[in-house]
DNA sequence: CTTGACCCTCCAGTCACTAGAAGGTTTACT
DNA sequence: AGTAAACCTTCTAGTGACTGGAGGGTCAAG
């Protein structure tokens, strides 16, 4: 399989594979005499992997670290849970600031009118007013 | 008011300042015969609002404008109204994501007893199973 | 007159790709 | 055999929004 295959199988663009191998995430290919990489369907399998634990949020270095578990049959299963526990504890904190973000326009745009005044209380807002502090 | 003294009162590191003027964002301050930066006390309040903006999530290109408009005493309330809903959309979007992300890690968990034993639910998860497709 | 805190510019690195240039290979068809 | 399309290769450079560091100049106090 040449890895424009590859990428339509497991749904990472060629560029990315490539880009894969060059940071170490994935192991170089082999490569024909005319110097084309050759890949199986076990590549296809692990880049599926990448793919779901990297729209998961896993960082590229997180998805290395699970991707030596998943392939190593000794891991424990705490290992890879303790990771994605850090991660929920990310994606959580994550959440709370955005809804906090969000919180603090909405409340800014309730008392901005919209139309065609020049006054703003989303400008007034943002310039500092202690009122709406973040 | 040289660079560090503007910095320790907008909130924003010295480095950040000079990043923001060679990219446009604030005009290129004023300098002593030595070439030192000259602040006054209107650039640490465009720099402070430039920092909520940015900490509320507005791009760095979204600040523009917005300190375009701040600046514009004819400007209407609606341009900036229409910009902060934009930002609303986009931060709802994000945490609708993150949400998604975070039950099915939370869900992959459940199933991951996280002992020493190397069945773990979270790597099949992630491998491709169906019932866990994000 | 020296110490230390400050300032300057410029280059490189971060993260995870993505775009594009310049060129070689393979496949299908005429 | 020729050719055109579709593939593949490497390389460089760009994205956003900074951050770190090198290598140097400036300023105020003691």
């Amino acid at each position: 399989m040449n890895i424009g295959a590859v990428a339509r199988h497991s749904g990472v663009t060629a560029k990315t594979i490539r880009y894969y191998e060059s940071v170490g995430l994935i192991a170089p290919a082999e490569r024909t005499a005319a110097g084309y990489r050759v890949y199986d369907h076990r590549d296809v399998e692990t880049l599926r992997f990448i793919q779901r634990a990297r729209s998961l949020g896993f960082s590229v270095e997180d998805v290395g670290s699970l991707l030596t578990l998943w392939q190593d049959r000794q891991r424990s299963s705490a290992e890879v849970k303790a990771l994605a526990r850090r991660r929920v504890g990310d994606i959580e904190r994550k959440i709370a600031e955005l809804a906090e973000m969000r919180a603090t326009l909405t409340d800014l745009m309730e008392h901005c009118h919209g139309d065609r005044r020049p006054d703003c209380p989303i400008l007034n807002g943002l310039a500092g007013s202690q009122k709406t502090a973040v």
